[in-house]
DNA sequence: GATTCTTCC
DNA sequence: CATATGGAAGAATCT
């Protein structure tokens, strides 16, 4: 008969670990914006001692913030604690919340410290039969060891412990746990403000308690000490008392537990907080603890994925083909199986790899990483796993020095990344740096099918026949090779590698820096709108006589407007009802009073919700709005920008404009705002080569007043405001392939007379339609639209056989080329600004671009030098038949600067 | 999730 | 004859 094995209780010192896990782990954020790394790194700690030592009960104790009898005793105890972080405080309410879900048993006691009730849980169970592990970072607790009871002691970061019985603390302090509250009485304890004798520290101490055997005896023989250090004792013998009084753990709490009711197999039902504090790692260490029954914990071992096993062929023998030499990843033919797969989970390994794969200079690596890991391919053809940042930290292998034994591979090796952007920000988050891109398989496949909907991973192999539902580096390492040979036979090198990649790296910057924006001044605006929403709100209930409906509401609207009262109903009609866009209400205004208030009730709401309320959500602590670009969203090739959208910030109308007073420069900053002028009629005049328009912007004349007289037959100088405004009109019309239709509603002029413009416009800019025409005719014959730098749309709206689906794609083709190069030209400008302000050294920072301008955050004494080089850099960035014009201005505000 | 409306270039 | 000017994102409502 094997021996009869005790219960164990595992006890554990909650906020010892939870402050542990704070120092020992990065500040990690939530979407929500919680911080969750103590949190993390407690459930970390806790988890792995379950699976190391599967104890029959656990327990964790915690401090009551209230007084305790050591304050009584003396009065500056624990005087010299710091405040707790910012950072740290909001996190305990989060493990508590966590515990309670998990039916974990929790302990506190005022008046009592968790080291009293820690003591006093071992002594119980110990009396009962039961074995106690004490999980805690404190060396205080040491002094519990013995009689049943063991110390876990967690040491350098949050994966290394020491357990310690009695015989452990001696061997590895030298002092039995017995003569802990001693060595305190003679040494103090700096972190909880204990004096202990003046003048002795850890040395002296324990060479006095192995001497002497406990503090009575040293302070009996006091005398017999030698100099200062016996003058120090005899001084200090009350002080000493006292302090070995405070640094005595209590063992007779008057607590009550019972052991057999304190499991701890529920964790899993804490399921459903832990994702919403984006603590998914945990849940599957918690699957893995459940799981496994009585098994030791296993070391992470990763599964061989699927696309590797299929790389490998369908042999399942161990281990797969032997190491191939190759010059690199490129010229292999696609058949090549991965050579091994390795996984890379502790520092050690990790180092070695990293260095490994430094020293050879390979070509490149290819890289992806999934919710679970980061799987690299190196030219060698191995496929190397590591857990990704957070589950490291989840399965207890994480540790500072992994973070950056990944450095050197980060900064040695260029990488092939699907989605380069979003990869840089997580090595950001983490202090890593950020490699080069050789190829980023996103923005390949954006530029290869301009039109598609979205390019994570899954979807690009699809539409390349590569479908996988678990894609690892060498799906994208194949992705990238079968895009290598469209991209050289579409000669797209120079777009992808000189503009858009490079420019991967600028939006990431831009992302980062964020635009600051004044809270006072969003405050101060949102009561005025919402002051105006109300009033307006009221006043066309009053003036319609209907009250309580919707306003937001189209539907109830229109019932109102057009049943209840009568108004003219509307040529424009949606799928569902009545329009009540602002263009049907305002041809309303004549008809009812309600009207005006209710244009503008839609124009304050819009302010406030999308603007005030929008921008005050997404403003980080530090007082700025970060957003994201999407640089695969349109198919012109603009970039788009979300989260908030800061590409559609009101300047038009006068209460809108004021939003932009709230974006500022930081302290000491001030912005420039550089604008290209009329960029999309310079590329369009550039193409067309259209005599009269060449003209226009060679002689640097107003181009919607030289329109005018074109049309008009007048000359320039004859030009009234009101030709102008329908010449600018019919300008922006002809950007976008109008039709007389379109121009006469949007205009506001005659059918007659917009048909009539528009014939006279290309007969004074002949080379203008002999270029649109042109535009179609290509699109027909090729099937797509392109830029001067190769960026293409297709077009296959031209052929269908539906008349409006055509002469949409009719004016796609006319449009694209003009909005495409215009954002072609712009990127590039961006590019180059983004160099050009790094090697000149200078502080100044891209922080924005809307289409046709750029935003610069710009310390003070750069700006006369920044703005120089902004203006030169876009107008030069090509070499048009036409100059091109930035004009730059700045402020300390947005609405200033622009 | 689609529809309507508003904002920008 | 009827007729939708290009490219975006976000908020709100309703299905």
């Amino acid at each position: 008969m094997t021996e009869m094995r005790r219960p164990t209780v595992l006890l554990v010192d909650g906020y010892s670990l939870i402050f542990r896990g704070f120092h020992a782990l990065p500040l990690l954020t939530t979407a929500e914006g919680h911080y969750t790394n103590a949190v993390h790194g407690f459930f970390s700690m806790l988890f792995k001692a379950l699976g190391e030592y599967r104890p029959d009960a656990l327990c964790v104790m915690l401090d009551v913030h209230a007084p305790t009898f050591r304050h009584t005793l003396y009065e500056a105890y624990k005087g010299t604690r710091k405040p707790m972080p910012e950072e740290l405080r909001p996190q305990l309410p989060i493990v508590r919340e966590l515990l309670a879900a998990m039916d974990i048993r929790m302990c506190e006691m005022e008046g009592y410290e968790a080291d009293d009730l820690l003591g006093t849980a071992s002594r119980l169970a110990n009396e009962r039969g039961w074995d106690a592990l004490i999980l805690t970072g404190d060396r205080d607790s040491l002094q519990l060891a013995g009689g049943g009871t063991r110390i876990i002691l967690t040491r350098k970061g949050i994966t290394e412990s020491l357990l310690l019985d009695e015989q452990g603390v001696l061997d590895e302090y030298g002092f039995t746990p017995a003569q802990v509250p001693d060595m305190k009485g003679l040494m103090g304890d700096s972190s909880d403000n204990i004096p202990g004798i003046a003048g002795v520290g850890e040395k002296t101490a324990l060479k006095l308690i192995t001497q002497y055997g406990t503090l009575d005896e040293v302070l009996a023989h006091a005398d017999e000490v030698k100099g200062k250090l016996g003058e120090k004792l005899r001084a200090g013998k009350e002080v000493a008392l006292l302090s070995r009084d405070l640094g005595t753990i209590r063992r007779t709490a008057p607590l009550e537990v019972d052991f057999t009711a304190c499991p701890w197999q529920q964790l899993d039902k804490a399921a459903d907080l832990l994702e919403k504090y984006e603590l998914k790692s945990l849940i599957r260490s918690i699957h893995a603890l459940l799981g496994q029954g009585d098994a030791p914990a296993e070391p992470v071992q990763k599964r061989s994925t699927g696309a590797a096993r299929r790389a490998a062929g369908k042999s399942s023998a161990e281990p797969t083909a032997a190491v191939m030499a190759v010059e690199s990843a490129k010229e292999l033919p696609k058949s090549v199986p991965v050579a091994s797969e390795k996984t890379f989970s502790d520092e050690m390994s990790l180092r070695a790899a990293a260095a490994e794969l430094a020293a050879s200079a390979p070509e490149w690596v290819t890289l992806h990483q999934s919710e679970e890991e980061i799987t690299l391919l190196t030219p060698a053809m191995e496929l190397w796993h590591m857990p990704i940042l957070h589950d490291l930290m989840g399965l207890g292998l994480y540790d500072d020095q992994i973070l950056t034994a990944l450095s050197p591979i980060l900064s040695a090796v260029p990488f092939i990344v699907h989605g380069a952007k979003a990869f840089m920000h997580l090595l950001s988050r983490f202090r890593l740096p950020i490699p080069a891109i050789h190829r980023d398989t996103m923005i390949a496949a954006y530029l290869l099918h301009t039109a598609q909907k979205g390019y994570d991973l899954a979807t690009t192999l699809a539409t390349e026949g590569m479908k996988t539902d678990t894609p690892t580096a060498w799906d994208v390492c194949m992705l990238c090779m079968r895009q290598d040979v469209r991209i050289e036979k579409r000669n797209l090198g120079e777009l992808l590698n000189g503009m858009e990649q490079p420019l991967t790296r600028v939006l990431f910057d831009m992302e980062r820096e964020g635009f600051e924006v004044d809270k006072d001044v969003l405050d101060e605006l949102g009561e005025w709108f919402s002051r105006e929403v109300s009033d307006c709100r009221e006043a066309v209930y009053t003036l319609t006589g209907v009250r309580d409906f919707n306003l937001n509401s189209p539907r109830q609207l229109g019932e109102v407007l057009f049943d209840k009262l009568g108004l003219p109903t509307p040529a424009k009609k949606g799928a569902t009802g009545y329009s009540t866009s602002a263009e049907v209400l305002e041809g309303l205004i004549p008809y009812h009073p309600a009207i005006e208030p209710l244009l503008r009730y839609r124009k304050m709401a819009k302010l406030q919700s999308t603007y005030i309320d929008g921008l005050q959500k997404l403003r980080a602590a530090d007082g700025r709005v970060r957003t994201t670009f999407d640089q695969t969203a349109t198919v012109t090739g603009r970039i788009s920008s979300l989260e908030p959208n800061l590409q559609n910030i009101p300047i038009r109308t006068e209460e809108g404009r004021e939003i932009r007073r709230a974006f500022v420069a930081g302290e000491g900053n001030i912005l420039l705002d550089a604008d290209y002028s009329q960029i999309e009629l310079r590329v369009l005049a550039h193409m067309s080569g259209d005599k009269a328009m060449c003209d226009a912007f060679i002689r640097g004349q107003d181009i919607h007043t030289r329109t005018a007289a074109e049309i008009h037959g007048v000359s320039m100088d004859e030009v009234t405001p009101d030709m102008r405004r329908s010449a600018k009109a019919v300008n922006f019309g002809i950007v976008y392939g109008i039709s007389g239709f379109g121009l006469a509603r949007n205009a506001h002029i005659s059918r007659k007379e917009a048909d009539y413009f528009i014939q006279m416009y290309f007969e004074r800019y002949p080379g203008v339609r002999a270029f649109m025409d042109d535009c179609v005719v290509k699109g027909r014959m090729t099937g797509y639209a392109e830029t001067l730098f190769g960026r293409r749309r297709e077009l296959f709206e031209l052929s269908s056989s539906n008349r409006n689906v055509r002469s949409f794609g009719e004016r796609a083709a006319m449009n694209t080329p003009l909005q495409g190069n215009a954002a072609d030209i712009i990127k590039l400008a961006m590019v180059r600004v983004s160099q050009q302000l790094r090697e000149g050294g200078y502080k100044a920072r891209l922080i924005l671009q809307v289409h046709d301008e750029l935003v610069v955050e710009c310390p003070l004494a750069e700006a006369d030098a920044v703005s120089a080089l902004l203006q030169h850099t876009m107008e030069s960035v090509v070499q048009l038949k036409v100059p091109l014009v930035a004009e730059v201005s700045r402020g300390k505000d947005w609405e200033q600067a622009h």
